[in-house]
DNA sequence: CTTCATATACTCGAATCGAGTATAAAGGAG
DNA sequence: CTCCTTTATACTCGATTCGAGTATATGAAG
């Protein structure tokens, strides 16, 4: 999800009265959007001298950008930015309900892009075969950047100059797209060791509905049982007591988040054989 | 390790003929330290406006800073820059041997620090005891950069105007150790689920050497077999064929990096049950 | 009352993990 | 030479976690 302004991502230059930018950009947000942050970090620096193809190669444009996390709040007037979910700029990244059909063309394109050098083709195979998941274990959600990056490389997408085919996607202003492909990614590497899903839900909510936003971030389809083990063990949530009847099935149990419990845990252990002793 | 330039890190402005930050830097260090850089990454942007307590307050200095890992080289002369190991700056982080000492001297003076404002007595209180391992599973190697912004906050260190006390480990300009906890902190999430400590290695190295180099990042004692057994069911080493003397004890096999694996495998699994049909 | 859809609980074998033990091979002390 | 120290390497065992699947509960719709 992101806020749309003409298909680019909220941004401005850093005149702020606030020694911290971090908290610059809170208040800038909730100025702007209406919609208080939540979680907020830096996500990148883009810093480049080509960023934008248009303009003076000798000047620099920095751009230091922040991944947010709102709750979605109740339609404010169409004077505000509206929500758009990502998947508009990125529809080979969602793969909810099967593998996107595009992905074969994206692929097609991308192989050919490979064969065009002889030189550097076995390497740009390695690259694609790689992050699209044709060696090893398969997709891997966390490549959702490298991926942008090989069809920005390859052309396959309206941001390149020199445009080969249809563009897939919906393009973004400047490189904003790359922007928002880098966030994604670290969206997606973020939510298997933080619990900032939480920053996303109602107060109250389903564990349903828990796993359908984990899934919106990660494109993928969850096994249901394991996924309410594995939130069950970490002990991140408690019920309220409540029930909800929305349409359909049987009545869901509805819970919050323990937000005292990160003081307490560490969170996805340490994967360091540690000695004890 | 860091290279010592004065208690400094190596910086300067970053007016080069690379169209990319990173490309320039690459070039830059090499130039400057005589060290190819391995690996490198952005680390964070610094922009706040307190940055340098001197200046004016209406600048603001943005440092973009990266994390680089280079192998040791062998000494270049006394016009190079030397290594310098980080726990002279955080005398605090090293539990290889045993925990260090000077914690009871910082916990008391954080202790002190929290108790000196009755309002924020309770959250001051939290987060020490998260940082330093006082609730839940004990120290986690990770949060240092939080436990030196609390000892800044605390005014523990002598980069804090006010400083009361000795002042703990050894300061650095600016807020270069700020800087360098930072990168502390992503290096030792880093390895555990990436492996860039190869990046420290010579081509061929022992198992123990592997450890003690994990070790030295980590700032703790490792559990041997359970590490090598790690370490062999990742697949991302090989026997050279070669056995090493160095003195005492049984002369060991030699390993080599297999940089080819990382393309096939996917490092660290997915931690989201993900449904296959 | 049956069917459908969803919620929730439980099972089972495989893989991983923490912790520890056992054996092998070098050098040095006596 | 023998024993001791030191490091290397191999193996064990129980506990926990994980992938995958099954079974039962409870509401609404027809």
């Amino acid at each position: 999800m992101t806020v749309r302004l003409g298909d680019a991502l909220p941004s401005g230059s850093f005149e702020s009265d606030h020694h911290s930018l971090q908290a610059g950009l809170r208040a800038w947000i909730e100025n702007k959007t209406g919609h208080p942050a939540g979680y907020l970090e830096q996500l990148y620096t883009f810093a480049d001298r080509d960023r934008e193809p248009s303009s003076d190669p000798n000047t620099r444009r920095i751009s230091i950008s922040y991944l947010g996390l709102v709750r979605e709040q109740s339609a404010l007037g169409s004077d505000r930015p509206q929500w758009l979910g990502w998947y508009e700029y990125f529809p080979w990244e969602d793969h909810r309900d099967r593998r996107p059909p595009v992905l074969d063309a994206i692929i097609e394109g991308l192989d050919e892009w490979a064969s065009s050098d002889s030189e550097q083709h076995a390497s740009r195979r390695h690259r694609i075969d790689h992050a699209f998941g044709r060696v090893g274990p398969g997709w891997n959600e966390d490549l959702a950047l490298q991926r942008y990056e090989l069809m920005y490389e390859a052309c396959l997408v309206a941001e390149c100059g020199r445009l080969r085919g249809p563009g897939f996607g919906r393009a973004m202003a400047g490189d904003h797209r790359r922007i928002l492909a880098t966030g994604i990614a670290r969206l997606r590497a973020k939510i298997k060791y933080h619990p900032v899903v939480f920053e996303l839900m109602p107060n109250s909510f389903t564990l349903l509905g828990l796993q359908q936003t984990v899934e919106a971030l990660a494109g993928l389809r969850l096994h249901k049982p394991n996924f309410r083990r594995q939130v069950d063990q970490q002990e991140l949530i408690e019920e309220t007591g409540e029930i909800t009847s929305e349409t359909r099935g049987r009545p869901a149990k509805l819970f919050r988040y323990r937000r005292s419990i990160l003081e307490a845990r560490a969170l996805a252990g340490s994967r360091l054989p540690i000695a004890r002793d």
